[in-house]
DNA sequence: TCGGCCGTTGCAATATGCGCAACGGCCATT
DNA sequence: AATGGCCGTTGCGCATATTGCAACGGCCGA
């Protein structure tokens, strides 16, 4: 909506690429380069961009910590980490919080497997939304013309054969994934790795994360992996109890 | 520099302190409330600013992600990685690996202690710039009258007894740090906590980064800390001459 | 030493962002 | 149930902030 403001947030994310000299900059923002120069000046001012000894710019510390503050703000992280510790010392694999947010699904929080074999991901990455154990869950919980509008969007990026392949596919999906309260991901986005995860809610019953225990089959079979269901839908339940406030937690002052 | 972009930026460290309404923005803003709506419109198309429901704005999703390949872009970060890994498997505490940018000192990676006891600490987060060991190593570098500019700039909470107090003694501080080559925190930051750190130098010689051990002195003591430093040094030097090229590293297709 | 490249500055034209005032929906109060 | 007030939203005209240009100067390589 506001012209120098949209082209001062386009470099962030050319940025992000890797480091690029003013005059990168101004083609790439389809700019003249003193335009560019005044726009990289106040990002500078605010941190949000440095340049470095080589006279290139690229993204700054500040980012860092604002990220670092806005996750801070996400209570339902605060109130899951120690759940997915315990949750990770019981069964010893990777796991992963996960919230919904434009259009995207996003791991929030992450305790590693503490086997060898370890995935990679990372905290603040968009998942891979049609397949991941996690976003079906997310999405599963929208309003219908929403999660269709959505699912119709998307694309379906075919990772593994045994991927969503289609809007019609993950919609119905979706529909099993909320019947039946839970949600897997065997072999979707990685052949080898398969996730079963469980929703978080709110007090009002809507889904407001949802978490998901993964490890690849060369550590423990599908049939393993799932008989820890149980296990993830009562660390998840705990979870959402503690959140809607209805377990009372330890401090009672409140 | 730039007006628009100057305030639109200004709204994310005042959304960092926690989510805010339109009326708010504008307050602090000092603008009439359609500026501050067609600014967090424009910050929202980008995913930097994220509208929850009760409409109220928060630091949005787009700004972890920025973050996250922020850091994946520094390559001594990369490069160190697993000198770190690899040093905690050694002696089990705390590993740190921070550098200095506009006047702040920020964490870029860590490896947990595998002592139950950990100390708190964040990726991206500033450090006590006047007390931690590695701000001191990476000030120390500093040209004589920047250095000197910077410690009469800094603020010195006095976080414990032995805290650095003032600018004075902060600079001879640097000083000794400068000779030896090495620094420590002995309580200055937490009563109970140490740290012993070396520097990480480029190809010029200058310190780029700074690593440090650092463990609460329940589980070892100042002088059984300080015992390590051998080994920080030599893991310290190992990364410095891969960064600058003086190592041959496993790929030697470049 | 010279030539070209890249970042930087001042300026004039105008596109762009600004504040205003009025609208409309929502919630709480009577 | 009706009303008042609050908050977010919109269209508009004016003025200002932003833009692109052209010229400068420093640096590096030829």
């Amino acid at each position: 909506m506001s012209q120098t403001v949209d082209r001062a947030l386009s470099i962030l994310p050319l940025l992000a690429e890797g480091p690029a000299d003013l005059g990168r900059v101004a083609e790439r923002l389809g700019v003249h380069k003193s335009t560019a120069l005044r726009l990289l000046r106040t990002l500078h001012e605010h941190g949000l961009v440095y340049r470095q000894s080589d006279q290139r710019y690229r993204l700054g510390a500040r980012l860092f910590a604002l990220a670092q503050e806005a996750m801070e703000n996400l209570d339902i992280r605060e109130i899951a980490h120690p759940h997915l510790v315990r949750l990770n010392e019981q069964c010893g694999h990777t796991v992963h919080l996960a919230v919904h947010e434009e259009n995207e699904v996003l791991y929030i929080d992450k305790v590693d497997s503490r086997y060898p074999v370890r995935m990679y991901s990372r905290i603040g990455k968009p998942v891979a939304i049609t397949v991941a154990a996690v976003a079906k869950l997310l999405l599963a919980d929208l309003p219908e013309p929403e999660r269709r509008a959505l699912a119709e969007r998307l694309d379906y990026p075919l990772y593994t054969p045994r991927s969503t392949p289609n809007a019609d596919a993950f919609l119905k999906e979706l529909a099993t994934v909320r019947e039946q309260g839970w949600a897997t991901d065997l072999g979707g986005h990685e052949e080898s790795i398969n996730c079963v995860a469980a929703p978080i809610r709110g007090a009002d019953g809507r889904v407001v994360a949802a978490m998901s225990v993964s490890a690849p089959n060369v550590v423990v079979t599908a049939e393993e992996l799932l008989a820890l269901l149980p296990l993830v839908r009562r660390t998840a339940d705990a979870i959402s109890g503690e959140y809607s406030g209805r377990t009372p937690v330890k401090d009672p002052t409140v």
